[in-house]
DNA sequence: CATGAATGAGCCTTCATTCAT
DNA sequence: CATGAATGAAGGCTCATTCAT
């Protein structure tokens, strides 16, 4: 029982080293970029030497990979669907949803950074655009055509093309996340009342007549 | 005389020689973003030698600084105010100022790339991304502020708050530039059903009843 | 005498431990080389740890060191005479002596392997090279001298210098280890036509007239 | 005038500075071998910063290729054949080329050095060892071959196995190199005595009766 | 103006060695 | 005995920057 004892904590204090690398790794990057972040700034925020990262991963490269791959799951570990269910119309269905994208995609810094690497290195990592595609983009949209069609069968919305509507859609979210990565400071971003009108139009300019 | 005219050309050498750099430099830090760019490129790709890139810019910041500058203004050269003010109406208006900006931000794909850097160097250079929002942003919403006043002016649109509905409105060209930026080849997106639905929805959401 | 035992057999699983220590030693010195060998990968080959090794040997410089000696002692380990001392003439005797050095030095590969790593790693290793020529070359010398005195006493061979006849006898065998170390693969050599015509010209360079 | 004077000297200095560097090399990687002599003790050897280096080789493999590539050119750049195509007997010629081969492989520390890279890192460098054989061995034995022939032919020597005779007649200059690469102060050898027991044996062996 | 050799700081990666468990 | 995580000192290689020509 001891050795089962000790065995299993030295493999979760290995998954703890894992993940505050992980955690490291996060910071440096999302503050530097890939090739500008130096992996002893990575270990220096561990608390370990260079040569130690290499224990935990093979380079650079993976590391940077392994962040990402574990920030974007970790992101979205939370699988309820989202939005309000049991809401009465499609429209405060569509208004729950597009609230809740912006609690994950707008509201959260860390959400935000990850997407700045996305766009930064995508063209060094196609395989990490490709999954963020997969978790991220394609749930959204997929959300967001759900209530579409709710809605539109319930005669409450105009049958739009919904490949265009869940891009338009989820613009002015994108679009929040962006401007607070940009300009978070110098030009500060009204999130609720950006909200407020992105339902407004997009309700109404669903709205049948 | 003689010597006024050699100095002149001289100097048009050397301005040539500016913008020969310059664009050398944006294709590579556009590619490659600003710390894994090589001068070295850069400077095969102008047919010259690092070396030379020292004479005309006195360091890797300031060439990206210049560069993207340049890049930001050459792409604005164009002062025409957007849209169509010969339009009967403001939705027409409307439509013709958002078709503007698809072209300029989302179509051109320097456009986009330049846009990919603001966001991944912006933290390494808050100066280029203040020019940034001066030159593009501080434009573009402008432009969408003063048809929504004549929409409004006109009881065609509902008075909306226009801080909120500059960025709303503009959203969906700022998401199908970085859409192409990052996912052009492998997830392409229809830009004309794209401006079609965003019309439809801007236009249908402002409407007055 | 339980202790004793079980004492005893720790010491022999311990004996065991350095022979394969040792044994995986030599296989990845000899492939690399003393400085390009990985601690890494002699305790892979053993199945054990990197750390474990330090509990046999003290640092890489003593396991080369161990290695090599006990390979030379162990190569040597048959202390029986080369050669056939029951033999008629000086002749038969001097070929039986050579072939013998053929089949120890020039037909296992692995003295072969270690008289590069003694020729490779000599500068850095100057007590293995005096080992190798206490244990190796000064029995093997003088074993060709024993031979060429019994020759000459007896009136077979002639008077030639000693010192000099030793190593010129030898050379054949030490050349066809070295050329099978470099070239085996591409340009073969036939060991058994080596050998003859070596004893051939020795035995005819020898001979009274 | 000035600028072709001043173009070549430019080249003249990066030859030379290719040769500086080579024999720097040499010196280092004869000393320590491939894997243990560090790029920054050759650098120094030249008196020149290690990242200069990477303006002559790409990289230390390379670097060794071309100085090993090199030096084994040098040392064959003198093209006469070897011996003495004048003398009267073939005895003759054979022990004049026999002295050749002594002074240009075993007397000159330069080419011992040589042969020990050969062999201690001919594993790693497979096409070096082909062109050691092109460039030595093989010119060595056409060498000595030509004169068994003429031997054989004036009725000299007898008709022994030419592709042996030329490996066992060669051997003691090879032993004799090897001998002083790794014993030549503990254990002198007496390259002239060698030289004539080695003559005296292959004359006497070869002897018609 | 332009060159290109040279620099030197710095970064990623490796690996012999140590040590708490 | 054995482990394996951790160290730290290098070492190969890169690259922005300088400068004599």
């Amino acid at each position: 029982m001891m050795t089962a004892a000790v065995r299993g904590s030295r493999r979760d204090r290995k998954e703890a080293r894992h993940a505050e690398i992980i955690e490291a790794a996060f910071h440096e990057f999302a503050a530097h970029g890939f090739a500008a972040t130096r992996l002893d700034d990575v270990a220096a925020r561990v608390g370990v030497t260079k040569g130690s990262l290499y224990l935990y991963y093979a380079s650079k490269e993976e590391l940077f990979d392994a962040m990402v791959r574990q920030q974007i799951t970790q992101t979205l570990i939370d699988d309820t669907p989202p939005g309000d269910a049991t809401a009465a119309t499609a429209a405060v269905q569509l208004a729950a949803v597009l609230r809740d994208y912006y609690d994950r995609y707008a509201r959260d810094s860390r959400t935000r950074e990850l997407l700045r690497l996305i766009i930064a290195e995508g063209g060094k990592f196609p395989d990490l655009i490709e999954f963020y595609h997969h978790e991220v983009f394609a749930r959204v949209f997929a959300g967001l055509r759900r209530v579409l069609e709710i809605g539109v069968a319930r005669g409450e919305f105009r049958a739009v093309a919904a490949d265009s509507f869940v891009l338009v859609s989820f613009a002015p979210v994108l679009e929040a996340a962006i401007w607070r990565l940009v300009y978070t400071d110098r030009y500060p971003l009204d999130l609720d009342a950006h909200f407020a009108l992105h339902c407004d139009l997009i309700l109404n300019g669903l709205r049948t007549r």
